[in-house]
DNA sequence: CGTCGTATTGACGGAGATCAAGGGCAGTGG
DNA sequence: CCACTGCCCTTGATCTCCGTCAATACGACG
């Protein structure tokens, strides 16, 4: 009974590889529209009202100082929020891009159901960006925030060799998000890019072009040459941009 | 309406506020006991009870490899458990202390009441926790863990200056928790105590001597002298060790 | 007293932070 | 159309904190 199926059961292994929210509840009228980075003050969600990103991306984060921020975790399209999280944790909302937002009606048990499965998911997830953040290299994460954001953005998770979504986060979003530098995020991307295991589309697109590659470095079971050491030849093969998706 | 009482920092008593009929364990066991260092399976404990941690000292962990693990929470007197958490979080409890679990009876209602502030609290030590280890440097996770530690086992929380607490992790568990290694905790921990700021009493006890430079440095506002650089003179004032509490 | 596990302390190297200098691109205005 | 500006990104050079390896000390226990 406490188990419901709404949170699928992909097996995290180590972390990011999150389990999903995977809804497909009636849509809802209603829904509100907001613009890229804007913050989303806890009193624009009505109390006790579960709300589902439906589309754009929206970060949770604690803001210490002036200049220093730390993203708790990303939230795409199908993931839920309430008021609850922002109040309760004393951490802030801010839209990476545009986004809207679906109230949530349905009866009152399956509400709370729902909002149980959110804290469970939010918690599984913190606890395995935690393990990352702790036990991990720049590389690991760079790779792992690749994965968890192509699942999470995606259109259709195919599990093609070739994957593209839109990374809605900057550099020095990934970095506030993975305790890393946006200079390191930078060079770990260009290593990748390098490597030929992603390319940078068009706009914020992102596109993934050895997902099983990355896997490997995300489980720290592939060895990444330092990303600040050599950076000789641009790459084997000569694609450094591939269109669409 | 969420959040309960029953969680707040106090200490819910040590099982004495139970009906004090502790019969044989088999038929209607109120409470079980776990050596120190015993691992914890889920099927330990009964689907859909919650436990309350009576004594002793439970910390949550995702094992990695053989070699690597990240302890995720440390929980002490007061604090609650369930199988649900162990099981859809895909962790691992184990003993740090001789531990007591408290079955905890209640209305179907309370208890669920109970178990999603506990989620709750999980899931903002959770965030904190991330804050700290993606930004903080080594001596604040150190300071910080002590003053968590120090409120969740020092029998009475005053405000005196001296306040002496059961350390039950030991140097590695400390590592393992604040993502850092067994000698870098040392070495924070030695320079604290030569500092004056921390003693360390007997068996399992640590003193805290100046809890508001802790806190201090815990923030991030007193910068600590590199815990590398110089190993100098022991201590200005002369007392190395603190008889108890 | 020897042994074993934990803690301390030192010496050294490296991954990533920091500082700094461009490079690409969009928007704006001449 | 081009200069100008601002922002993000990339890349390089250097620094530093912490990890790693290693030697030793400290207790507990038989």
């Amino acid at each position: 009974m406490l188990i419901s199926p709404a949170l699928g059961g992909a097996r995290p292994a180590t972390g990011f590889d999150l389990p999903f929210l995977s809804l497909g509840r009636a849509a809802c009228p209603l829904s509100e529209h907001f613009e890229a980075y804007t913050n989303l003050p806890a009193d624009a969600l009505q109390d006790g009202q579960l709300y589902r990103v439906s589309e754009g991306c929206l970060a949770l984060y604690h803001q210490l100082d002036r200049a220093r921020r730390q993203i708790l975790d990303i939230l795409g399209p199908g993931r839920i929020v309430d008021r609850a999280i922002l109040e309760r944790l004393r951490c802030e909302a801010m839209t990476l891009a545009p986004t809207r937002l679906e109230r949530i009606d349905d009866a009152p048990l399956a509400l709370k159901i729902l909002a149980a499965d959110n804290q469970d998911l939010m918690l599984s997830r913190a606890f395995g960006h935690l393990t990352r953040i702790g036990k991990q290299g720049a590389s690991e994460r760079v790779a792992a925030a690749l994965l968890d954001l192509s699942k999470q953005f995606a259109p259709n998770a195919t599990q093609e060799a070739s994957l593209g979504f839109p990374l809605h986060l900057s550099r020095s979003d990934l970095a506030d998000w993975l305790g890393l530098t946006l200079e390191t995020v930078s060079r770990c991307l260009s290593r990748f890019k390098r490597d030929g295991l992603v390319a940078f589309g068009k706009a914020p697109q992102m596109i993934i072009t050895d997902r099983r590659a990355l896997q490997e470095i995300a489980r720290g079971e592939r060895t990444v040459e330092s990303i600040y050491k050599p950076m000789g030849e641009p790459a084997p093969k000569g694609l450094s941009s591939v269109r669409g998706l």
